[in-house]
DNA sequence: ACATACTTGCAACTTTGTTGCATTAATACT
DNA sequence: AGTATTAATGCAACAAAGTTGCAAGTATGT
């Protein structure tokens, strides 16, 4: 269990205010080992009663900021995950992204680089700046 | 152009009913060198008066039956497009999806296949099944 | 403690996609 | 060709998801 002056000191480095709500999101974000949707983090706030737009809002500014990362789903929707390059285990910052097509969750993975892409069409002069990968298949839970 | 009779056949092969919504759509699909959304196909067809929910079913049997596929936006819209299999080009069966920067078009590209991914955080066992890759950067037109 | 700028919560709204159902059309079989 | 069977269509009503504007509240630096 990470503490409060912890998360604060987190927010601070991210130039983010210091809220009841951003602190709350952050929390649950670090506890969990998956990306997180706009409803599984309202649907965890019960008692503290946060509000459908502060949470968009709020997840947008940590998104913005650079303190985490967002990755759609198969079926839509956001799934919100902090960038661990400081928590929990280190992983690359360009790291992978794990579908399980059992439970849907969605894990960051760290991959070992394999070898640049290239675009074998080359008459076309396609710039690649970026690239994500998405692996789909079964996690350790669902083994 | 290709022709009408050469439409039905291709809906022939995937088992798909022939109508005017689904040889409309095809020839947009087949038509276009980049992936289109929902409201790109529906804006294009001013004349024939093609209903939003048609459209919505329409693309979801031509991906249930394997002759399009969809790539999900940045900003979570559906884009469709066809296998290429054997219209165009040949692509391979498992390609890439260019995104480019600029105007968010999406293109399937061949890609050479340059060693498998291998996940190393691997006292965990994933079970890779299949994989996407998405590349970033610009494309032909915008650079 | 004060000023300032940012964040919050609410309601209204927009956008997007879904469902049920009556009607129409496509295909297979005499 | 005519008929039966089954699937596709179009419409309206609905539902879900996300956005916007604004007034009130709060965090932060001085
Ligand atoms: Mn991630
Ligand atoms: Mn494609
Ligand atoms: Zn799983
Ligand atoms: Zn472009």
């Amino acid at each position: 269990m990470i503490s409060d002056s912890q998360r604060k000191h987190i927010l601070h480095r991210f130039r983010l205010k210091v809220t009841s709500a951003r602190l709350f999101v952050l929390d649950i974000l670090i506890r969990s080992d998956v990306a997180l949707s706009h409803n599984d983090i309202l649907s965890q706030a019960r008692d503290p009663q946060l509000d459908k737009v502060t949470l968009y809002r709020t997840l947008d500014a940590f998104v913005k900021s650079g303190l985490a990362h967002k990755v759609a789903t198969e079926d839509r929707n956001w799934l919100y995950a902090l960038h661990h390059n400081d928590q929990k285990e280190s992983f690359e910052d360009d790291h992978a992204h794990f579908v399980c097509d059992e439970c849907e969750r969605i894990y960051c993975v760290p991959v070992v680089p394999a070898g640049k892409l290239q675009i074998s069409n080359s008459d076309q002069s396609f710039t690649v700046r970026s690239h994500e990968y998405r692996l789909h298949g079964t996690c350790p839970q669902c083994q």
